[in-house]
DNA sequence: CACCGGTC
């Protein structure tokens, strides 16, 4: 237990825990108090704080418990917590290898200390700046077991005290108020079913006034407060006697209902379909929803406005960030341009020479037309050439002093753009430098990026807030290459930013089809065209070697016996290739029996049965051998989110890992680990952006949420040898039919039209090759 | 049927 102490590893139980709400993480070591039937109180006395995260309130304590010989380990929230303090803790006791016995709380309840010995401690304990044990004895010497009362309502009796002049007095005093009013607060919130860590950001955010605000309106923490939705808001308002048709209630939950549409990738909603969503989700009349959205919209929270003919709302934040976005481009794409005139005759021929390329008319024609372009897109699959492309403009425009920045949405992403170019690239985040302070961004239209051209990469992933800060940071003189390809999954967050610039016809766009990397042969090349077109891709057996196989299983046990088989001995012994290194399972689902996280228990035990030397951490056991992912950027590291790694060795005794990425030694502590996932199988999600040479992909029809054209796509051309899916003919069929990415609803589309008729910009040359 | 994914 005494492990606890360290950061790291405390630090990354508290990352499970946030994760479990999202995934389900089998990792996360709250799962098991969540779904648990016993609950139980504990009370106790706080011996020691072993750990404390000040922000969220994550604690590890040792505490005499009642009832108990032995000091206890308890696991939960508090947001003041120290030694001598009384605490009852809800929840249940958990004995997890890791750990050892502990009690896991769902939250602690703690109170002022009553003993002598505690009030002492509690004092001592560094709960105020300024008070050591020194002071903490002194001072409970002169009022005994008095002095809270003291502190509380004779505030001038502490300068009895040697040492306590009139600052330090005052500073005692400021410090309990303090937590007299979180104490209030945790006391009301945990009335209302809210634990420590919220009520924590709660007070910073509202300070003395949180209960009056709380209680005036309960949906303002919806707004305001990061953690907590309308649901939770909602509970609270509940509880507090809140009419279900009370007009806070129904105008918080119109831009609920707007929220959740965002979370599917919209940036408003048709009217038509917002006003039955809210109906259903506030359980409110339709009159009293119309009367809410009204005054939603005078006061500007949402914006009315039509897509086409069709009548919208919109979230007021995402419609002006695509205004911005449309405005911005325009302005930059009427700029002049950063470079001056270059000879496409001497500098083509130049770069060829150079890089030792042969290029194709295609690439070249490409080329020079980025060579005079205010802004370009450069679009298409993988294979197409997009990377020699960009290579060539970048050396060119180099050799001529253009100032260039490069940056990509993910963090591999922009990894693999600097190895590639040569030139560094970051993720638009860091590019932007993110100011965690405000959650803003340090480069903006006042402090704009210094560059000639700015080059995105994977735009396909960028969403619409982030492309509005990217727009506001690029400075009107300064040229974009915006390179992606629209057929992959969309971006996260709301918005279709590439489809729409790409659509609108502001932008020069370079579509490339031809695919340079394997003949027309390869038939992964010909069924990924054919499921882009809607087509049923050809699945039958082929005569000889081929690149795609299809493997018919009916239900989830043989689909899994078929994937152990063909990884674990048909595909080694037929094309030589090695299981763990050569070969990537790929799933539509995490979750489920032919899902990635029950495949790597499966494919793990066949590949690579742990020995003695392994380490168990966060519901995954780590061994020499093991296929890794590292599942979040780590700059210190260098090692990004997606990337592969394979475990060189296990240390118990240094409580380390070694494995290897890309050749290079990664050291991670056992406690890092939760960074660290299996990968033998992993989501085709999480393999957007990198290629294997041979990839197997389950395509079930209990997998049916995830059956959808584009995410078939990008598993298929995520194969660069080798291609097989394994399941029924139906989950395929059902998968090509779903262009699941059913429209987005979002506006920049529009708003850029408008903007290139109004400043009467002639329609640019788009080329197409085939 | 209800899933999956990014940044700091």
């Amino acid at each position: 237990m005494e492990e606890a102490a360290e950061t790291p590893r405390a630090r990354g139980v508290i990352r499970g825990v946030a994760r479990e709400g999202r995934t389900g993480d089998p990792g996360a070591l709250m799962k098991s108090t969540s779904e648990s039937s016993t609950q139980e109180v504990l009370a106790g006395l706080v011996e020691r704080v072993t750990f404390h995260n000040a922000e969220n309130g994550f604690c590890v304590l040792r505490a005499k418990a009642r009832g108990h010989r032995d000091l206890v380990t308890v696991v939960g929230h508090a947001a003041v917590i120290s030694a001598g303090e009384w605490i009852t803790a809800s929840g249940e006791w958990i004995n997890d290898r890791a750990h050892g016995q502990q009690f896991r709380a769902r939250f602690l309840k703690t109170s002022a200390p009553s003993s002598i010995d505690g009030i002492e401690k509690y004092l001592g304990s560094g709960m105020i700046r300024g008070i050591g044990p020194a002071y903490a004895k002194k001072m409970v010497k002169a009022f005994g077991e008095r002095v809270f009362d003291v502190i509380e309502a004779e505030p001038e009796r502490l300068r009895e005290v040697t040492g306590i002049g009139a600052v330090r007095a005052k500073r005692i005093t400021d410090a309990w108020a303090e937590q007299k009013v979180v104490r209030e607060i945790m006391i009301f919130l945990h009335s209302h079913g809210v634990g420590t860590a919220r009520a924590v950001r709660i007070y910073k955010t509202y300070g003395a006034d949180a209960v009056r605000v709380m209680t005036e309106n309960p949906y303002r923490l919806a707004r305001d407060i990061r953690g907590i939705g309308f649901k939770t808001a909602d509970a609270i308002a509940m509880k507090l006697g809140i009419e279900k048709t009370a007009m806070i209630r129904l105008r918080a939950g119109i831009s609920y209902a707007l929220t959740e549409a965002m979370d599917e990738g919209h940036c408003g909603l048709p009217t038509d379909q917002l006003i039955p969503l809210a109906e259903k989700l506030l359980e409110a009349p339709k009159e009293l929803i119309l009367t809410a959205l009204d005054l939603e919209r005078s006061e500007g929270a949402v914006i009315a406005d039509k897509v086409g003919d069709t009548a919208c709302i919109f979230l007021a934040g995402l419609y002006r960030a695509e205004q911005v976005i449309s405005d911005r481009l325009i302005r930059l794409v009427n700029g002049k341009l950063p470079w001056p005139w270059i000879d496409e005759e001497k500098a083509v021929p130049w770069v060829e020479k150079r890089s030792g390329l042969q290029l194709a008319d295609s690439q070249r024609a490409a080329i020079r037309l980025a060579l005079t372009a205010k802004a370009l897109v450069i679009t298409g699959g993988p294979g197409v050439g997009k990377t020699t492309i960009v290579n060539s403009i970048l050396k060119i425009l180099a050799a001529k002093g253009v100032r260039l920045l490069l940056c990509a949405p993910t963090g591999r992403a922009a990894k693999r753009m600097t190895e590639a170019t040569g030139v560094e690239a970051k993720t638009i985040h860091r590019l932007l430098e993110v100011d965690p302070k405000s959650g803003g961004f340090k480069r903006n239209a006042e402090n704009p990026l210094d560059c000639d051209l700015l080059v995105v990469d994977e735009a396909s992933m960028v969403d619409v807030m982030l492309m509005q800060a990217m727009m506001k940071a690029t400075p009107d003189n300064a040229a974009l290459l915006i390179v992606g390809d629209i057929d992959q999954l969309p971006s996260v967050g709301p918005g279709q930013v590439l489809a729409d610039i790409i659509g609108s016809g502001a932008v020069p766009v370079v579509r490339l089809t031809e695919v340079f990397r394997q003949a027309a042969a390869s038939r992964i090349i010909i069924n990924a065209h054919r499921i882009n077109q809607g087509l049923m891709p050809d699945l039958s057996a082929p005569a000889g070697d081929s690149d795609f196989y299809f493997v018919p299983a009916e239900d989830p046990e043989n689909a899994v016996q078929r994937i152990l088989e063909l990884v674990k001995t048909r595909i080694p012994k037929r094309f030589g290739l090695n299981p763990i290194r050569d070969i990537q399972v790929l799933c539509p689902m995490n979750r489920g029996g032919v899902g990635a996280r029950s495949l790597n228990i499966e494919l793990r035990a066949a590949l690579n049965p742990a020995g003695e030397r392994k380490v168990e951490r966060f519901g995954w056991t780590f061994a020499p051998g093991d296929k890794v992912m590292q599942i979040e950027n780590d700059y210190d590291k260098e090692v990004y989110n997606g990337d592969i790694g394979y475990i060189v060795d296990v240390d118990p005794e240094a409580g380390e890992l070694v494995a290897s990425f890309d050749g290079r030694s990664v050291t991670y502590a056992f406690g890092e680990l939760d960074t660290l996932v299996p990968a033998y199988a992993t989501t085709i999600h999480k393999s957007q952006g990198s290629e294997y040479p041979a990839v197997i992909i389950p395509v079930m029809t209990q997998h049916y949420p995830m059956l959808q054209r584009n995410l078939l796509y990008t598993g298929i051309t995520r194969g660069k040898r080798l291609v097989v899916l394994v399941g029924q003919k139906k989950a395929i069929a059902i998968a090509v039919r779903n262009v699941s990415s059913r429209r987005r609803w979002s506006k920049l589309d529009e708003w850029l039209r408008v903007g290139i008729d109004q400043r009467g910009v002639r329609k640019p040359i788009s080329i197409a090759t085939i």
